[in-house]
RNA sequence: CGGAGUGUGGUGUAGCGGUAGCACGAGCGCUUUGGGAGCGUUUAGUCUGGGUUCGACUCCCAGCACUCCGACCA
């Protein structure tokens, strides 16, 4: 390619807004233009680069036995019924209907269509199992997009679905594709760590996320001291220090406390006590059911939304409550007592059973109660891990220190057994002949994502250093304008040449402009090689080369430059 | 969806209730050519709609867009 002739430029500056450098870089070196917030156009630099990535994620798949196939973008929106999912999908759809009054939803995951698909033929045993996957546009209605590509509305994704007799088999499958994961990832450049994570609207019973840390990721998880133990905030479970469990059980009293006591902090100070000698109630309602929801935790922990809707086994139903949802339950927020509230449903967490003495649970302007003991004083009829995991905490088994990391998600495998299969009644026959619902899986990697996320991590503060796999050439010969016509000729045979035995170059040719000016665009582009050619270099009859990701340069032969980059 | 903020040539920005300025880019001419070069010249702008005012880019209201925080999120 000639740089002459490539659409979308280079830009010296860029909206300060920019944060995240892969934002800034794509968009400085013309990989990608902003439509709207949200969506954007892939720019023939880009599209180089994004096409790179499919291969490598499209050769895995192929090698792995996968098939791919396509789907179509508008999903008749009675699949989405049939499984129960155009209201509880964590985002919203994406809807719209043709002018008969059908009605689609853009696709934004497709187990449905898939499932579709495969219940149209009859399938026996001795068909499974089998793997089909896809590259597709997803849409999906994100309430905020940020960082570039690193979160969008509009996204290529691969998805795969599997298809087992059984767990046993499907296990199998799973256990290969975290394989062939880790092995795409890795040609891309990237480490990536397996998080167990929570299987969030997908549905399914486990899920594995693969995370590349970050600065500018969201996906917070925990690594225990060996890096045996890897999960997300979501599901991480971690060992609950006993505060001061030999300590004597007192008589609950109630006692009175000045007003300005209102806050966690407030009474700290108060008492002179850490907060986790304190009871806390967070309180929540359940927008789908409206039941009100009272979590009841340490005072020095914090309930995690999550964990406590796969404890009541409400996916994505809760939501903070309001003043007018306390006023239902009789209270407002500062007065939300620990028991007794009619209407709603307790919830305690592990660690209220590592303190005896409790101070608070029953909170009134003037008094609160004081040497509160849970399973005496109190008790909830669900206690389970609702607390949210904290850089330092032990794992559960007490051993070893968990560590705080934060990553982007870069693709996940999920077990979603028979979830879809018999909501929607798919079924194979088996050896007996009878009719059983497939065992499925299902498996995502988003492109533009993991793009940035490249960039991410490959980077200086000139430009990207592309991975050599995916940058959008191999080679970027730089030719320096100059009086001397010799040297616009041979940077065009060397051009023709590589090209010639199919090396992927660009090749800078634009005229009038200063060595600085196209230095600076290589660099920002980051091709994995750097070619310059000037009267200085041929002087010598020598080519100068660089490597992006190394500082020094070499002087070479046109056969010795040849060696190294055919 | 809640809170905050911002909208000025293609891009990045300044400014003021009274003629909209700078830099980069782009076009042309000349010069220059190893780290975003110089001179001259041309080009192009106040988000949309209302209101206040003799006069609004500026103040007010509404809408839209974008950014940040939160909520939400394979």
């Amino acid at each position: 390619m000639k740089q002459s002739k490539l659409f979308g430029k280079t830009t010296k500056t860029v909206s300060k807004d920019l944060k995240a450098p892969s934002h800034r870089f794509l968009i400085q070196g013309g990989f990608i233009a902003e439509s709207v917030a949200g969506r954007y156009y892939f720019l023939p630099l880009g599209m180089k680069v994004r096409d790179k990535i499919v291969k490598v994620i499209e050769d895995a798949m192929n090698n792995s036995g996968a098939e791919k196939m396509i789907t179509p973008v508008l999903h008749p929106l009675e699949l989405w019924q049939e499984t129960n999912r155009t209201s509880t999908a964590g985002f919203e759809l994406m809807r719209l209907e043709d002018r008969r009054g059908s009605e689609f939803a853009l696709g934004g995951t497709a187990e449905e269509m898939i499932v579709d698909v495969v219940r149209k033929y009859n399938i026996s045993y001795k068909d499974l199992p089998f793997h089909i996957y896809q590259f597709s546009q997803k849409f999906r209605d994100e309430l905020r997009a940020r960082g570039g590509l690193l979160r969008v509305r509009e996204f290529l994704m691969k998805d795969g679905y599997s298809f087992h007799v059984d767990e046993e088999d499907f296990k199998k499958e799973y256990e290969k594709m975290r394989q062939v994961y880790l092995e795409i990832f890795e040609k891309l450049g990237m480490d990536a760590f397996v998080v167990e994570a929570d299987n969030g609207y997908i549905g399914g019973d486990y899920c594995h996320e693969f995370v590349v840390e970050s600065e500018n990721g969201e996906s917070v998880f925990f690594v225990s001291e060996d890096g045996k133990y890897v999960a997300h905030e979501d599901v991480a479970k971690f060992k609950r220090d006993e505060i001061n469990i030999d300590e004597q059980e007192k008589e609950f009293e109630i006692i009175s406390q000045p007003e300005w006591v209102k806050t966690m902090d407030d009474v700290a100070k108060h008492y002179k006590l850490p907060t986790s000698r304190f009871l806390k109630n967070v309180v929540y309602k359940n927008r789908v059911s409206e039941e009100i929801v009272i979590a009841t935790i340490r005072g020095d922990l914090e309930v995690n939304k999550t964990k406590l809707e796969q404890v009541l086994d409400c996916v994505g139903a809760l939501e903070e409550a309001t003043a007018e949802d306390l006023e239902k339950i009789g209270t407002k927020p500062g007065y939300v007592h620990a028991w007794g509230h009619e209407n709603c449903k307790y919830v305690a967490d592990l660690s209220l059973k590592t303190v005896k003495n409790f101070i608070g649970g029953q909170k009134e302007e003037k008094t609160d109660s004081i040497n509160v003991n849970y399973g005496r004083d109190f008790e909830h009829e669900i206690i389970d891990d609702i607390a949210l995991a904290k850089d330092g905490f032990l794992t559960e088994d007490g051993k070893q220190k968990l560590t705080q990391k934060k990553g982007i998600e870069v693709g996940n495998i999920f077990q979603l057994g028979q979830h879809y299969s018999s909501k929607m009644k798919a079924t194979f026959v088996d050896e007996k002949g009878e009719d059983k619902f497939y065992y499925m899986g299902c498996y995502g990697i988003g492109i533009g994502r993991n793009m940035a996320t490249v960039v991410e991590t490959h980077h200086d503060e000139k430009g990207i250093v592309w991975p050599e796999e995916i940058a959008p050439f191999k080679v970027h010969i730089v030719e320096l304008v100059s009086d001397d016509e010799n040297v616009k000729k041979t940077a065009q045979d060397l051009y023709d040449e590589l090209v010639g035995v199919g090396v992927d170059v660009l090749y800078d040719d634009r005229a009038d402009l200063t060595a600085g000016e196209k230095f600076a665009d290589a660099d920002l582009i980051g091709c994995s090689y750097r070619v310059v050619i000037s009267a200085k270099t041929l002087e010598n009859e020598k080519f100068e080369l660089k490597k992006r990701s190394e500082q020094d340069v070499e002087m070479l032969s046109k056969e010795d430059l040849l060696k190294v980059l055919k």
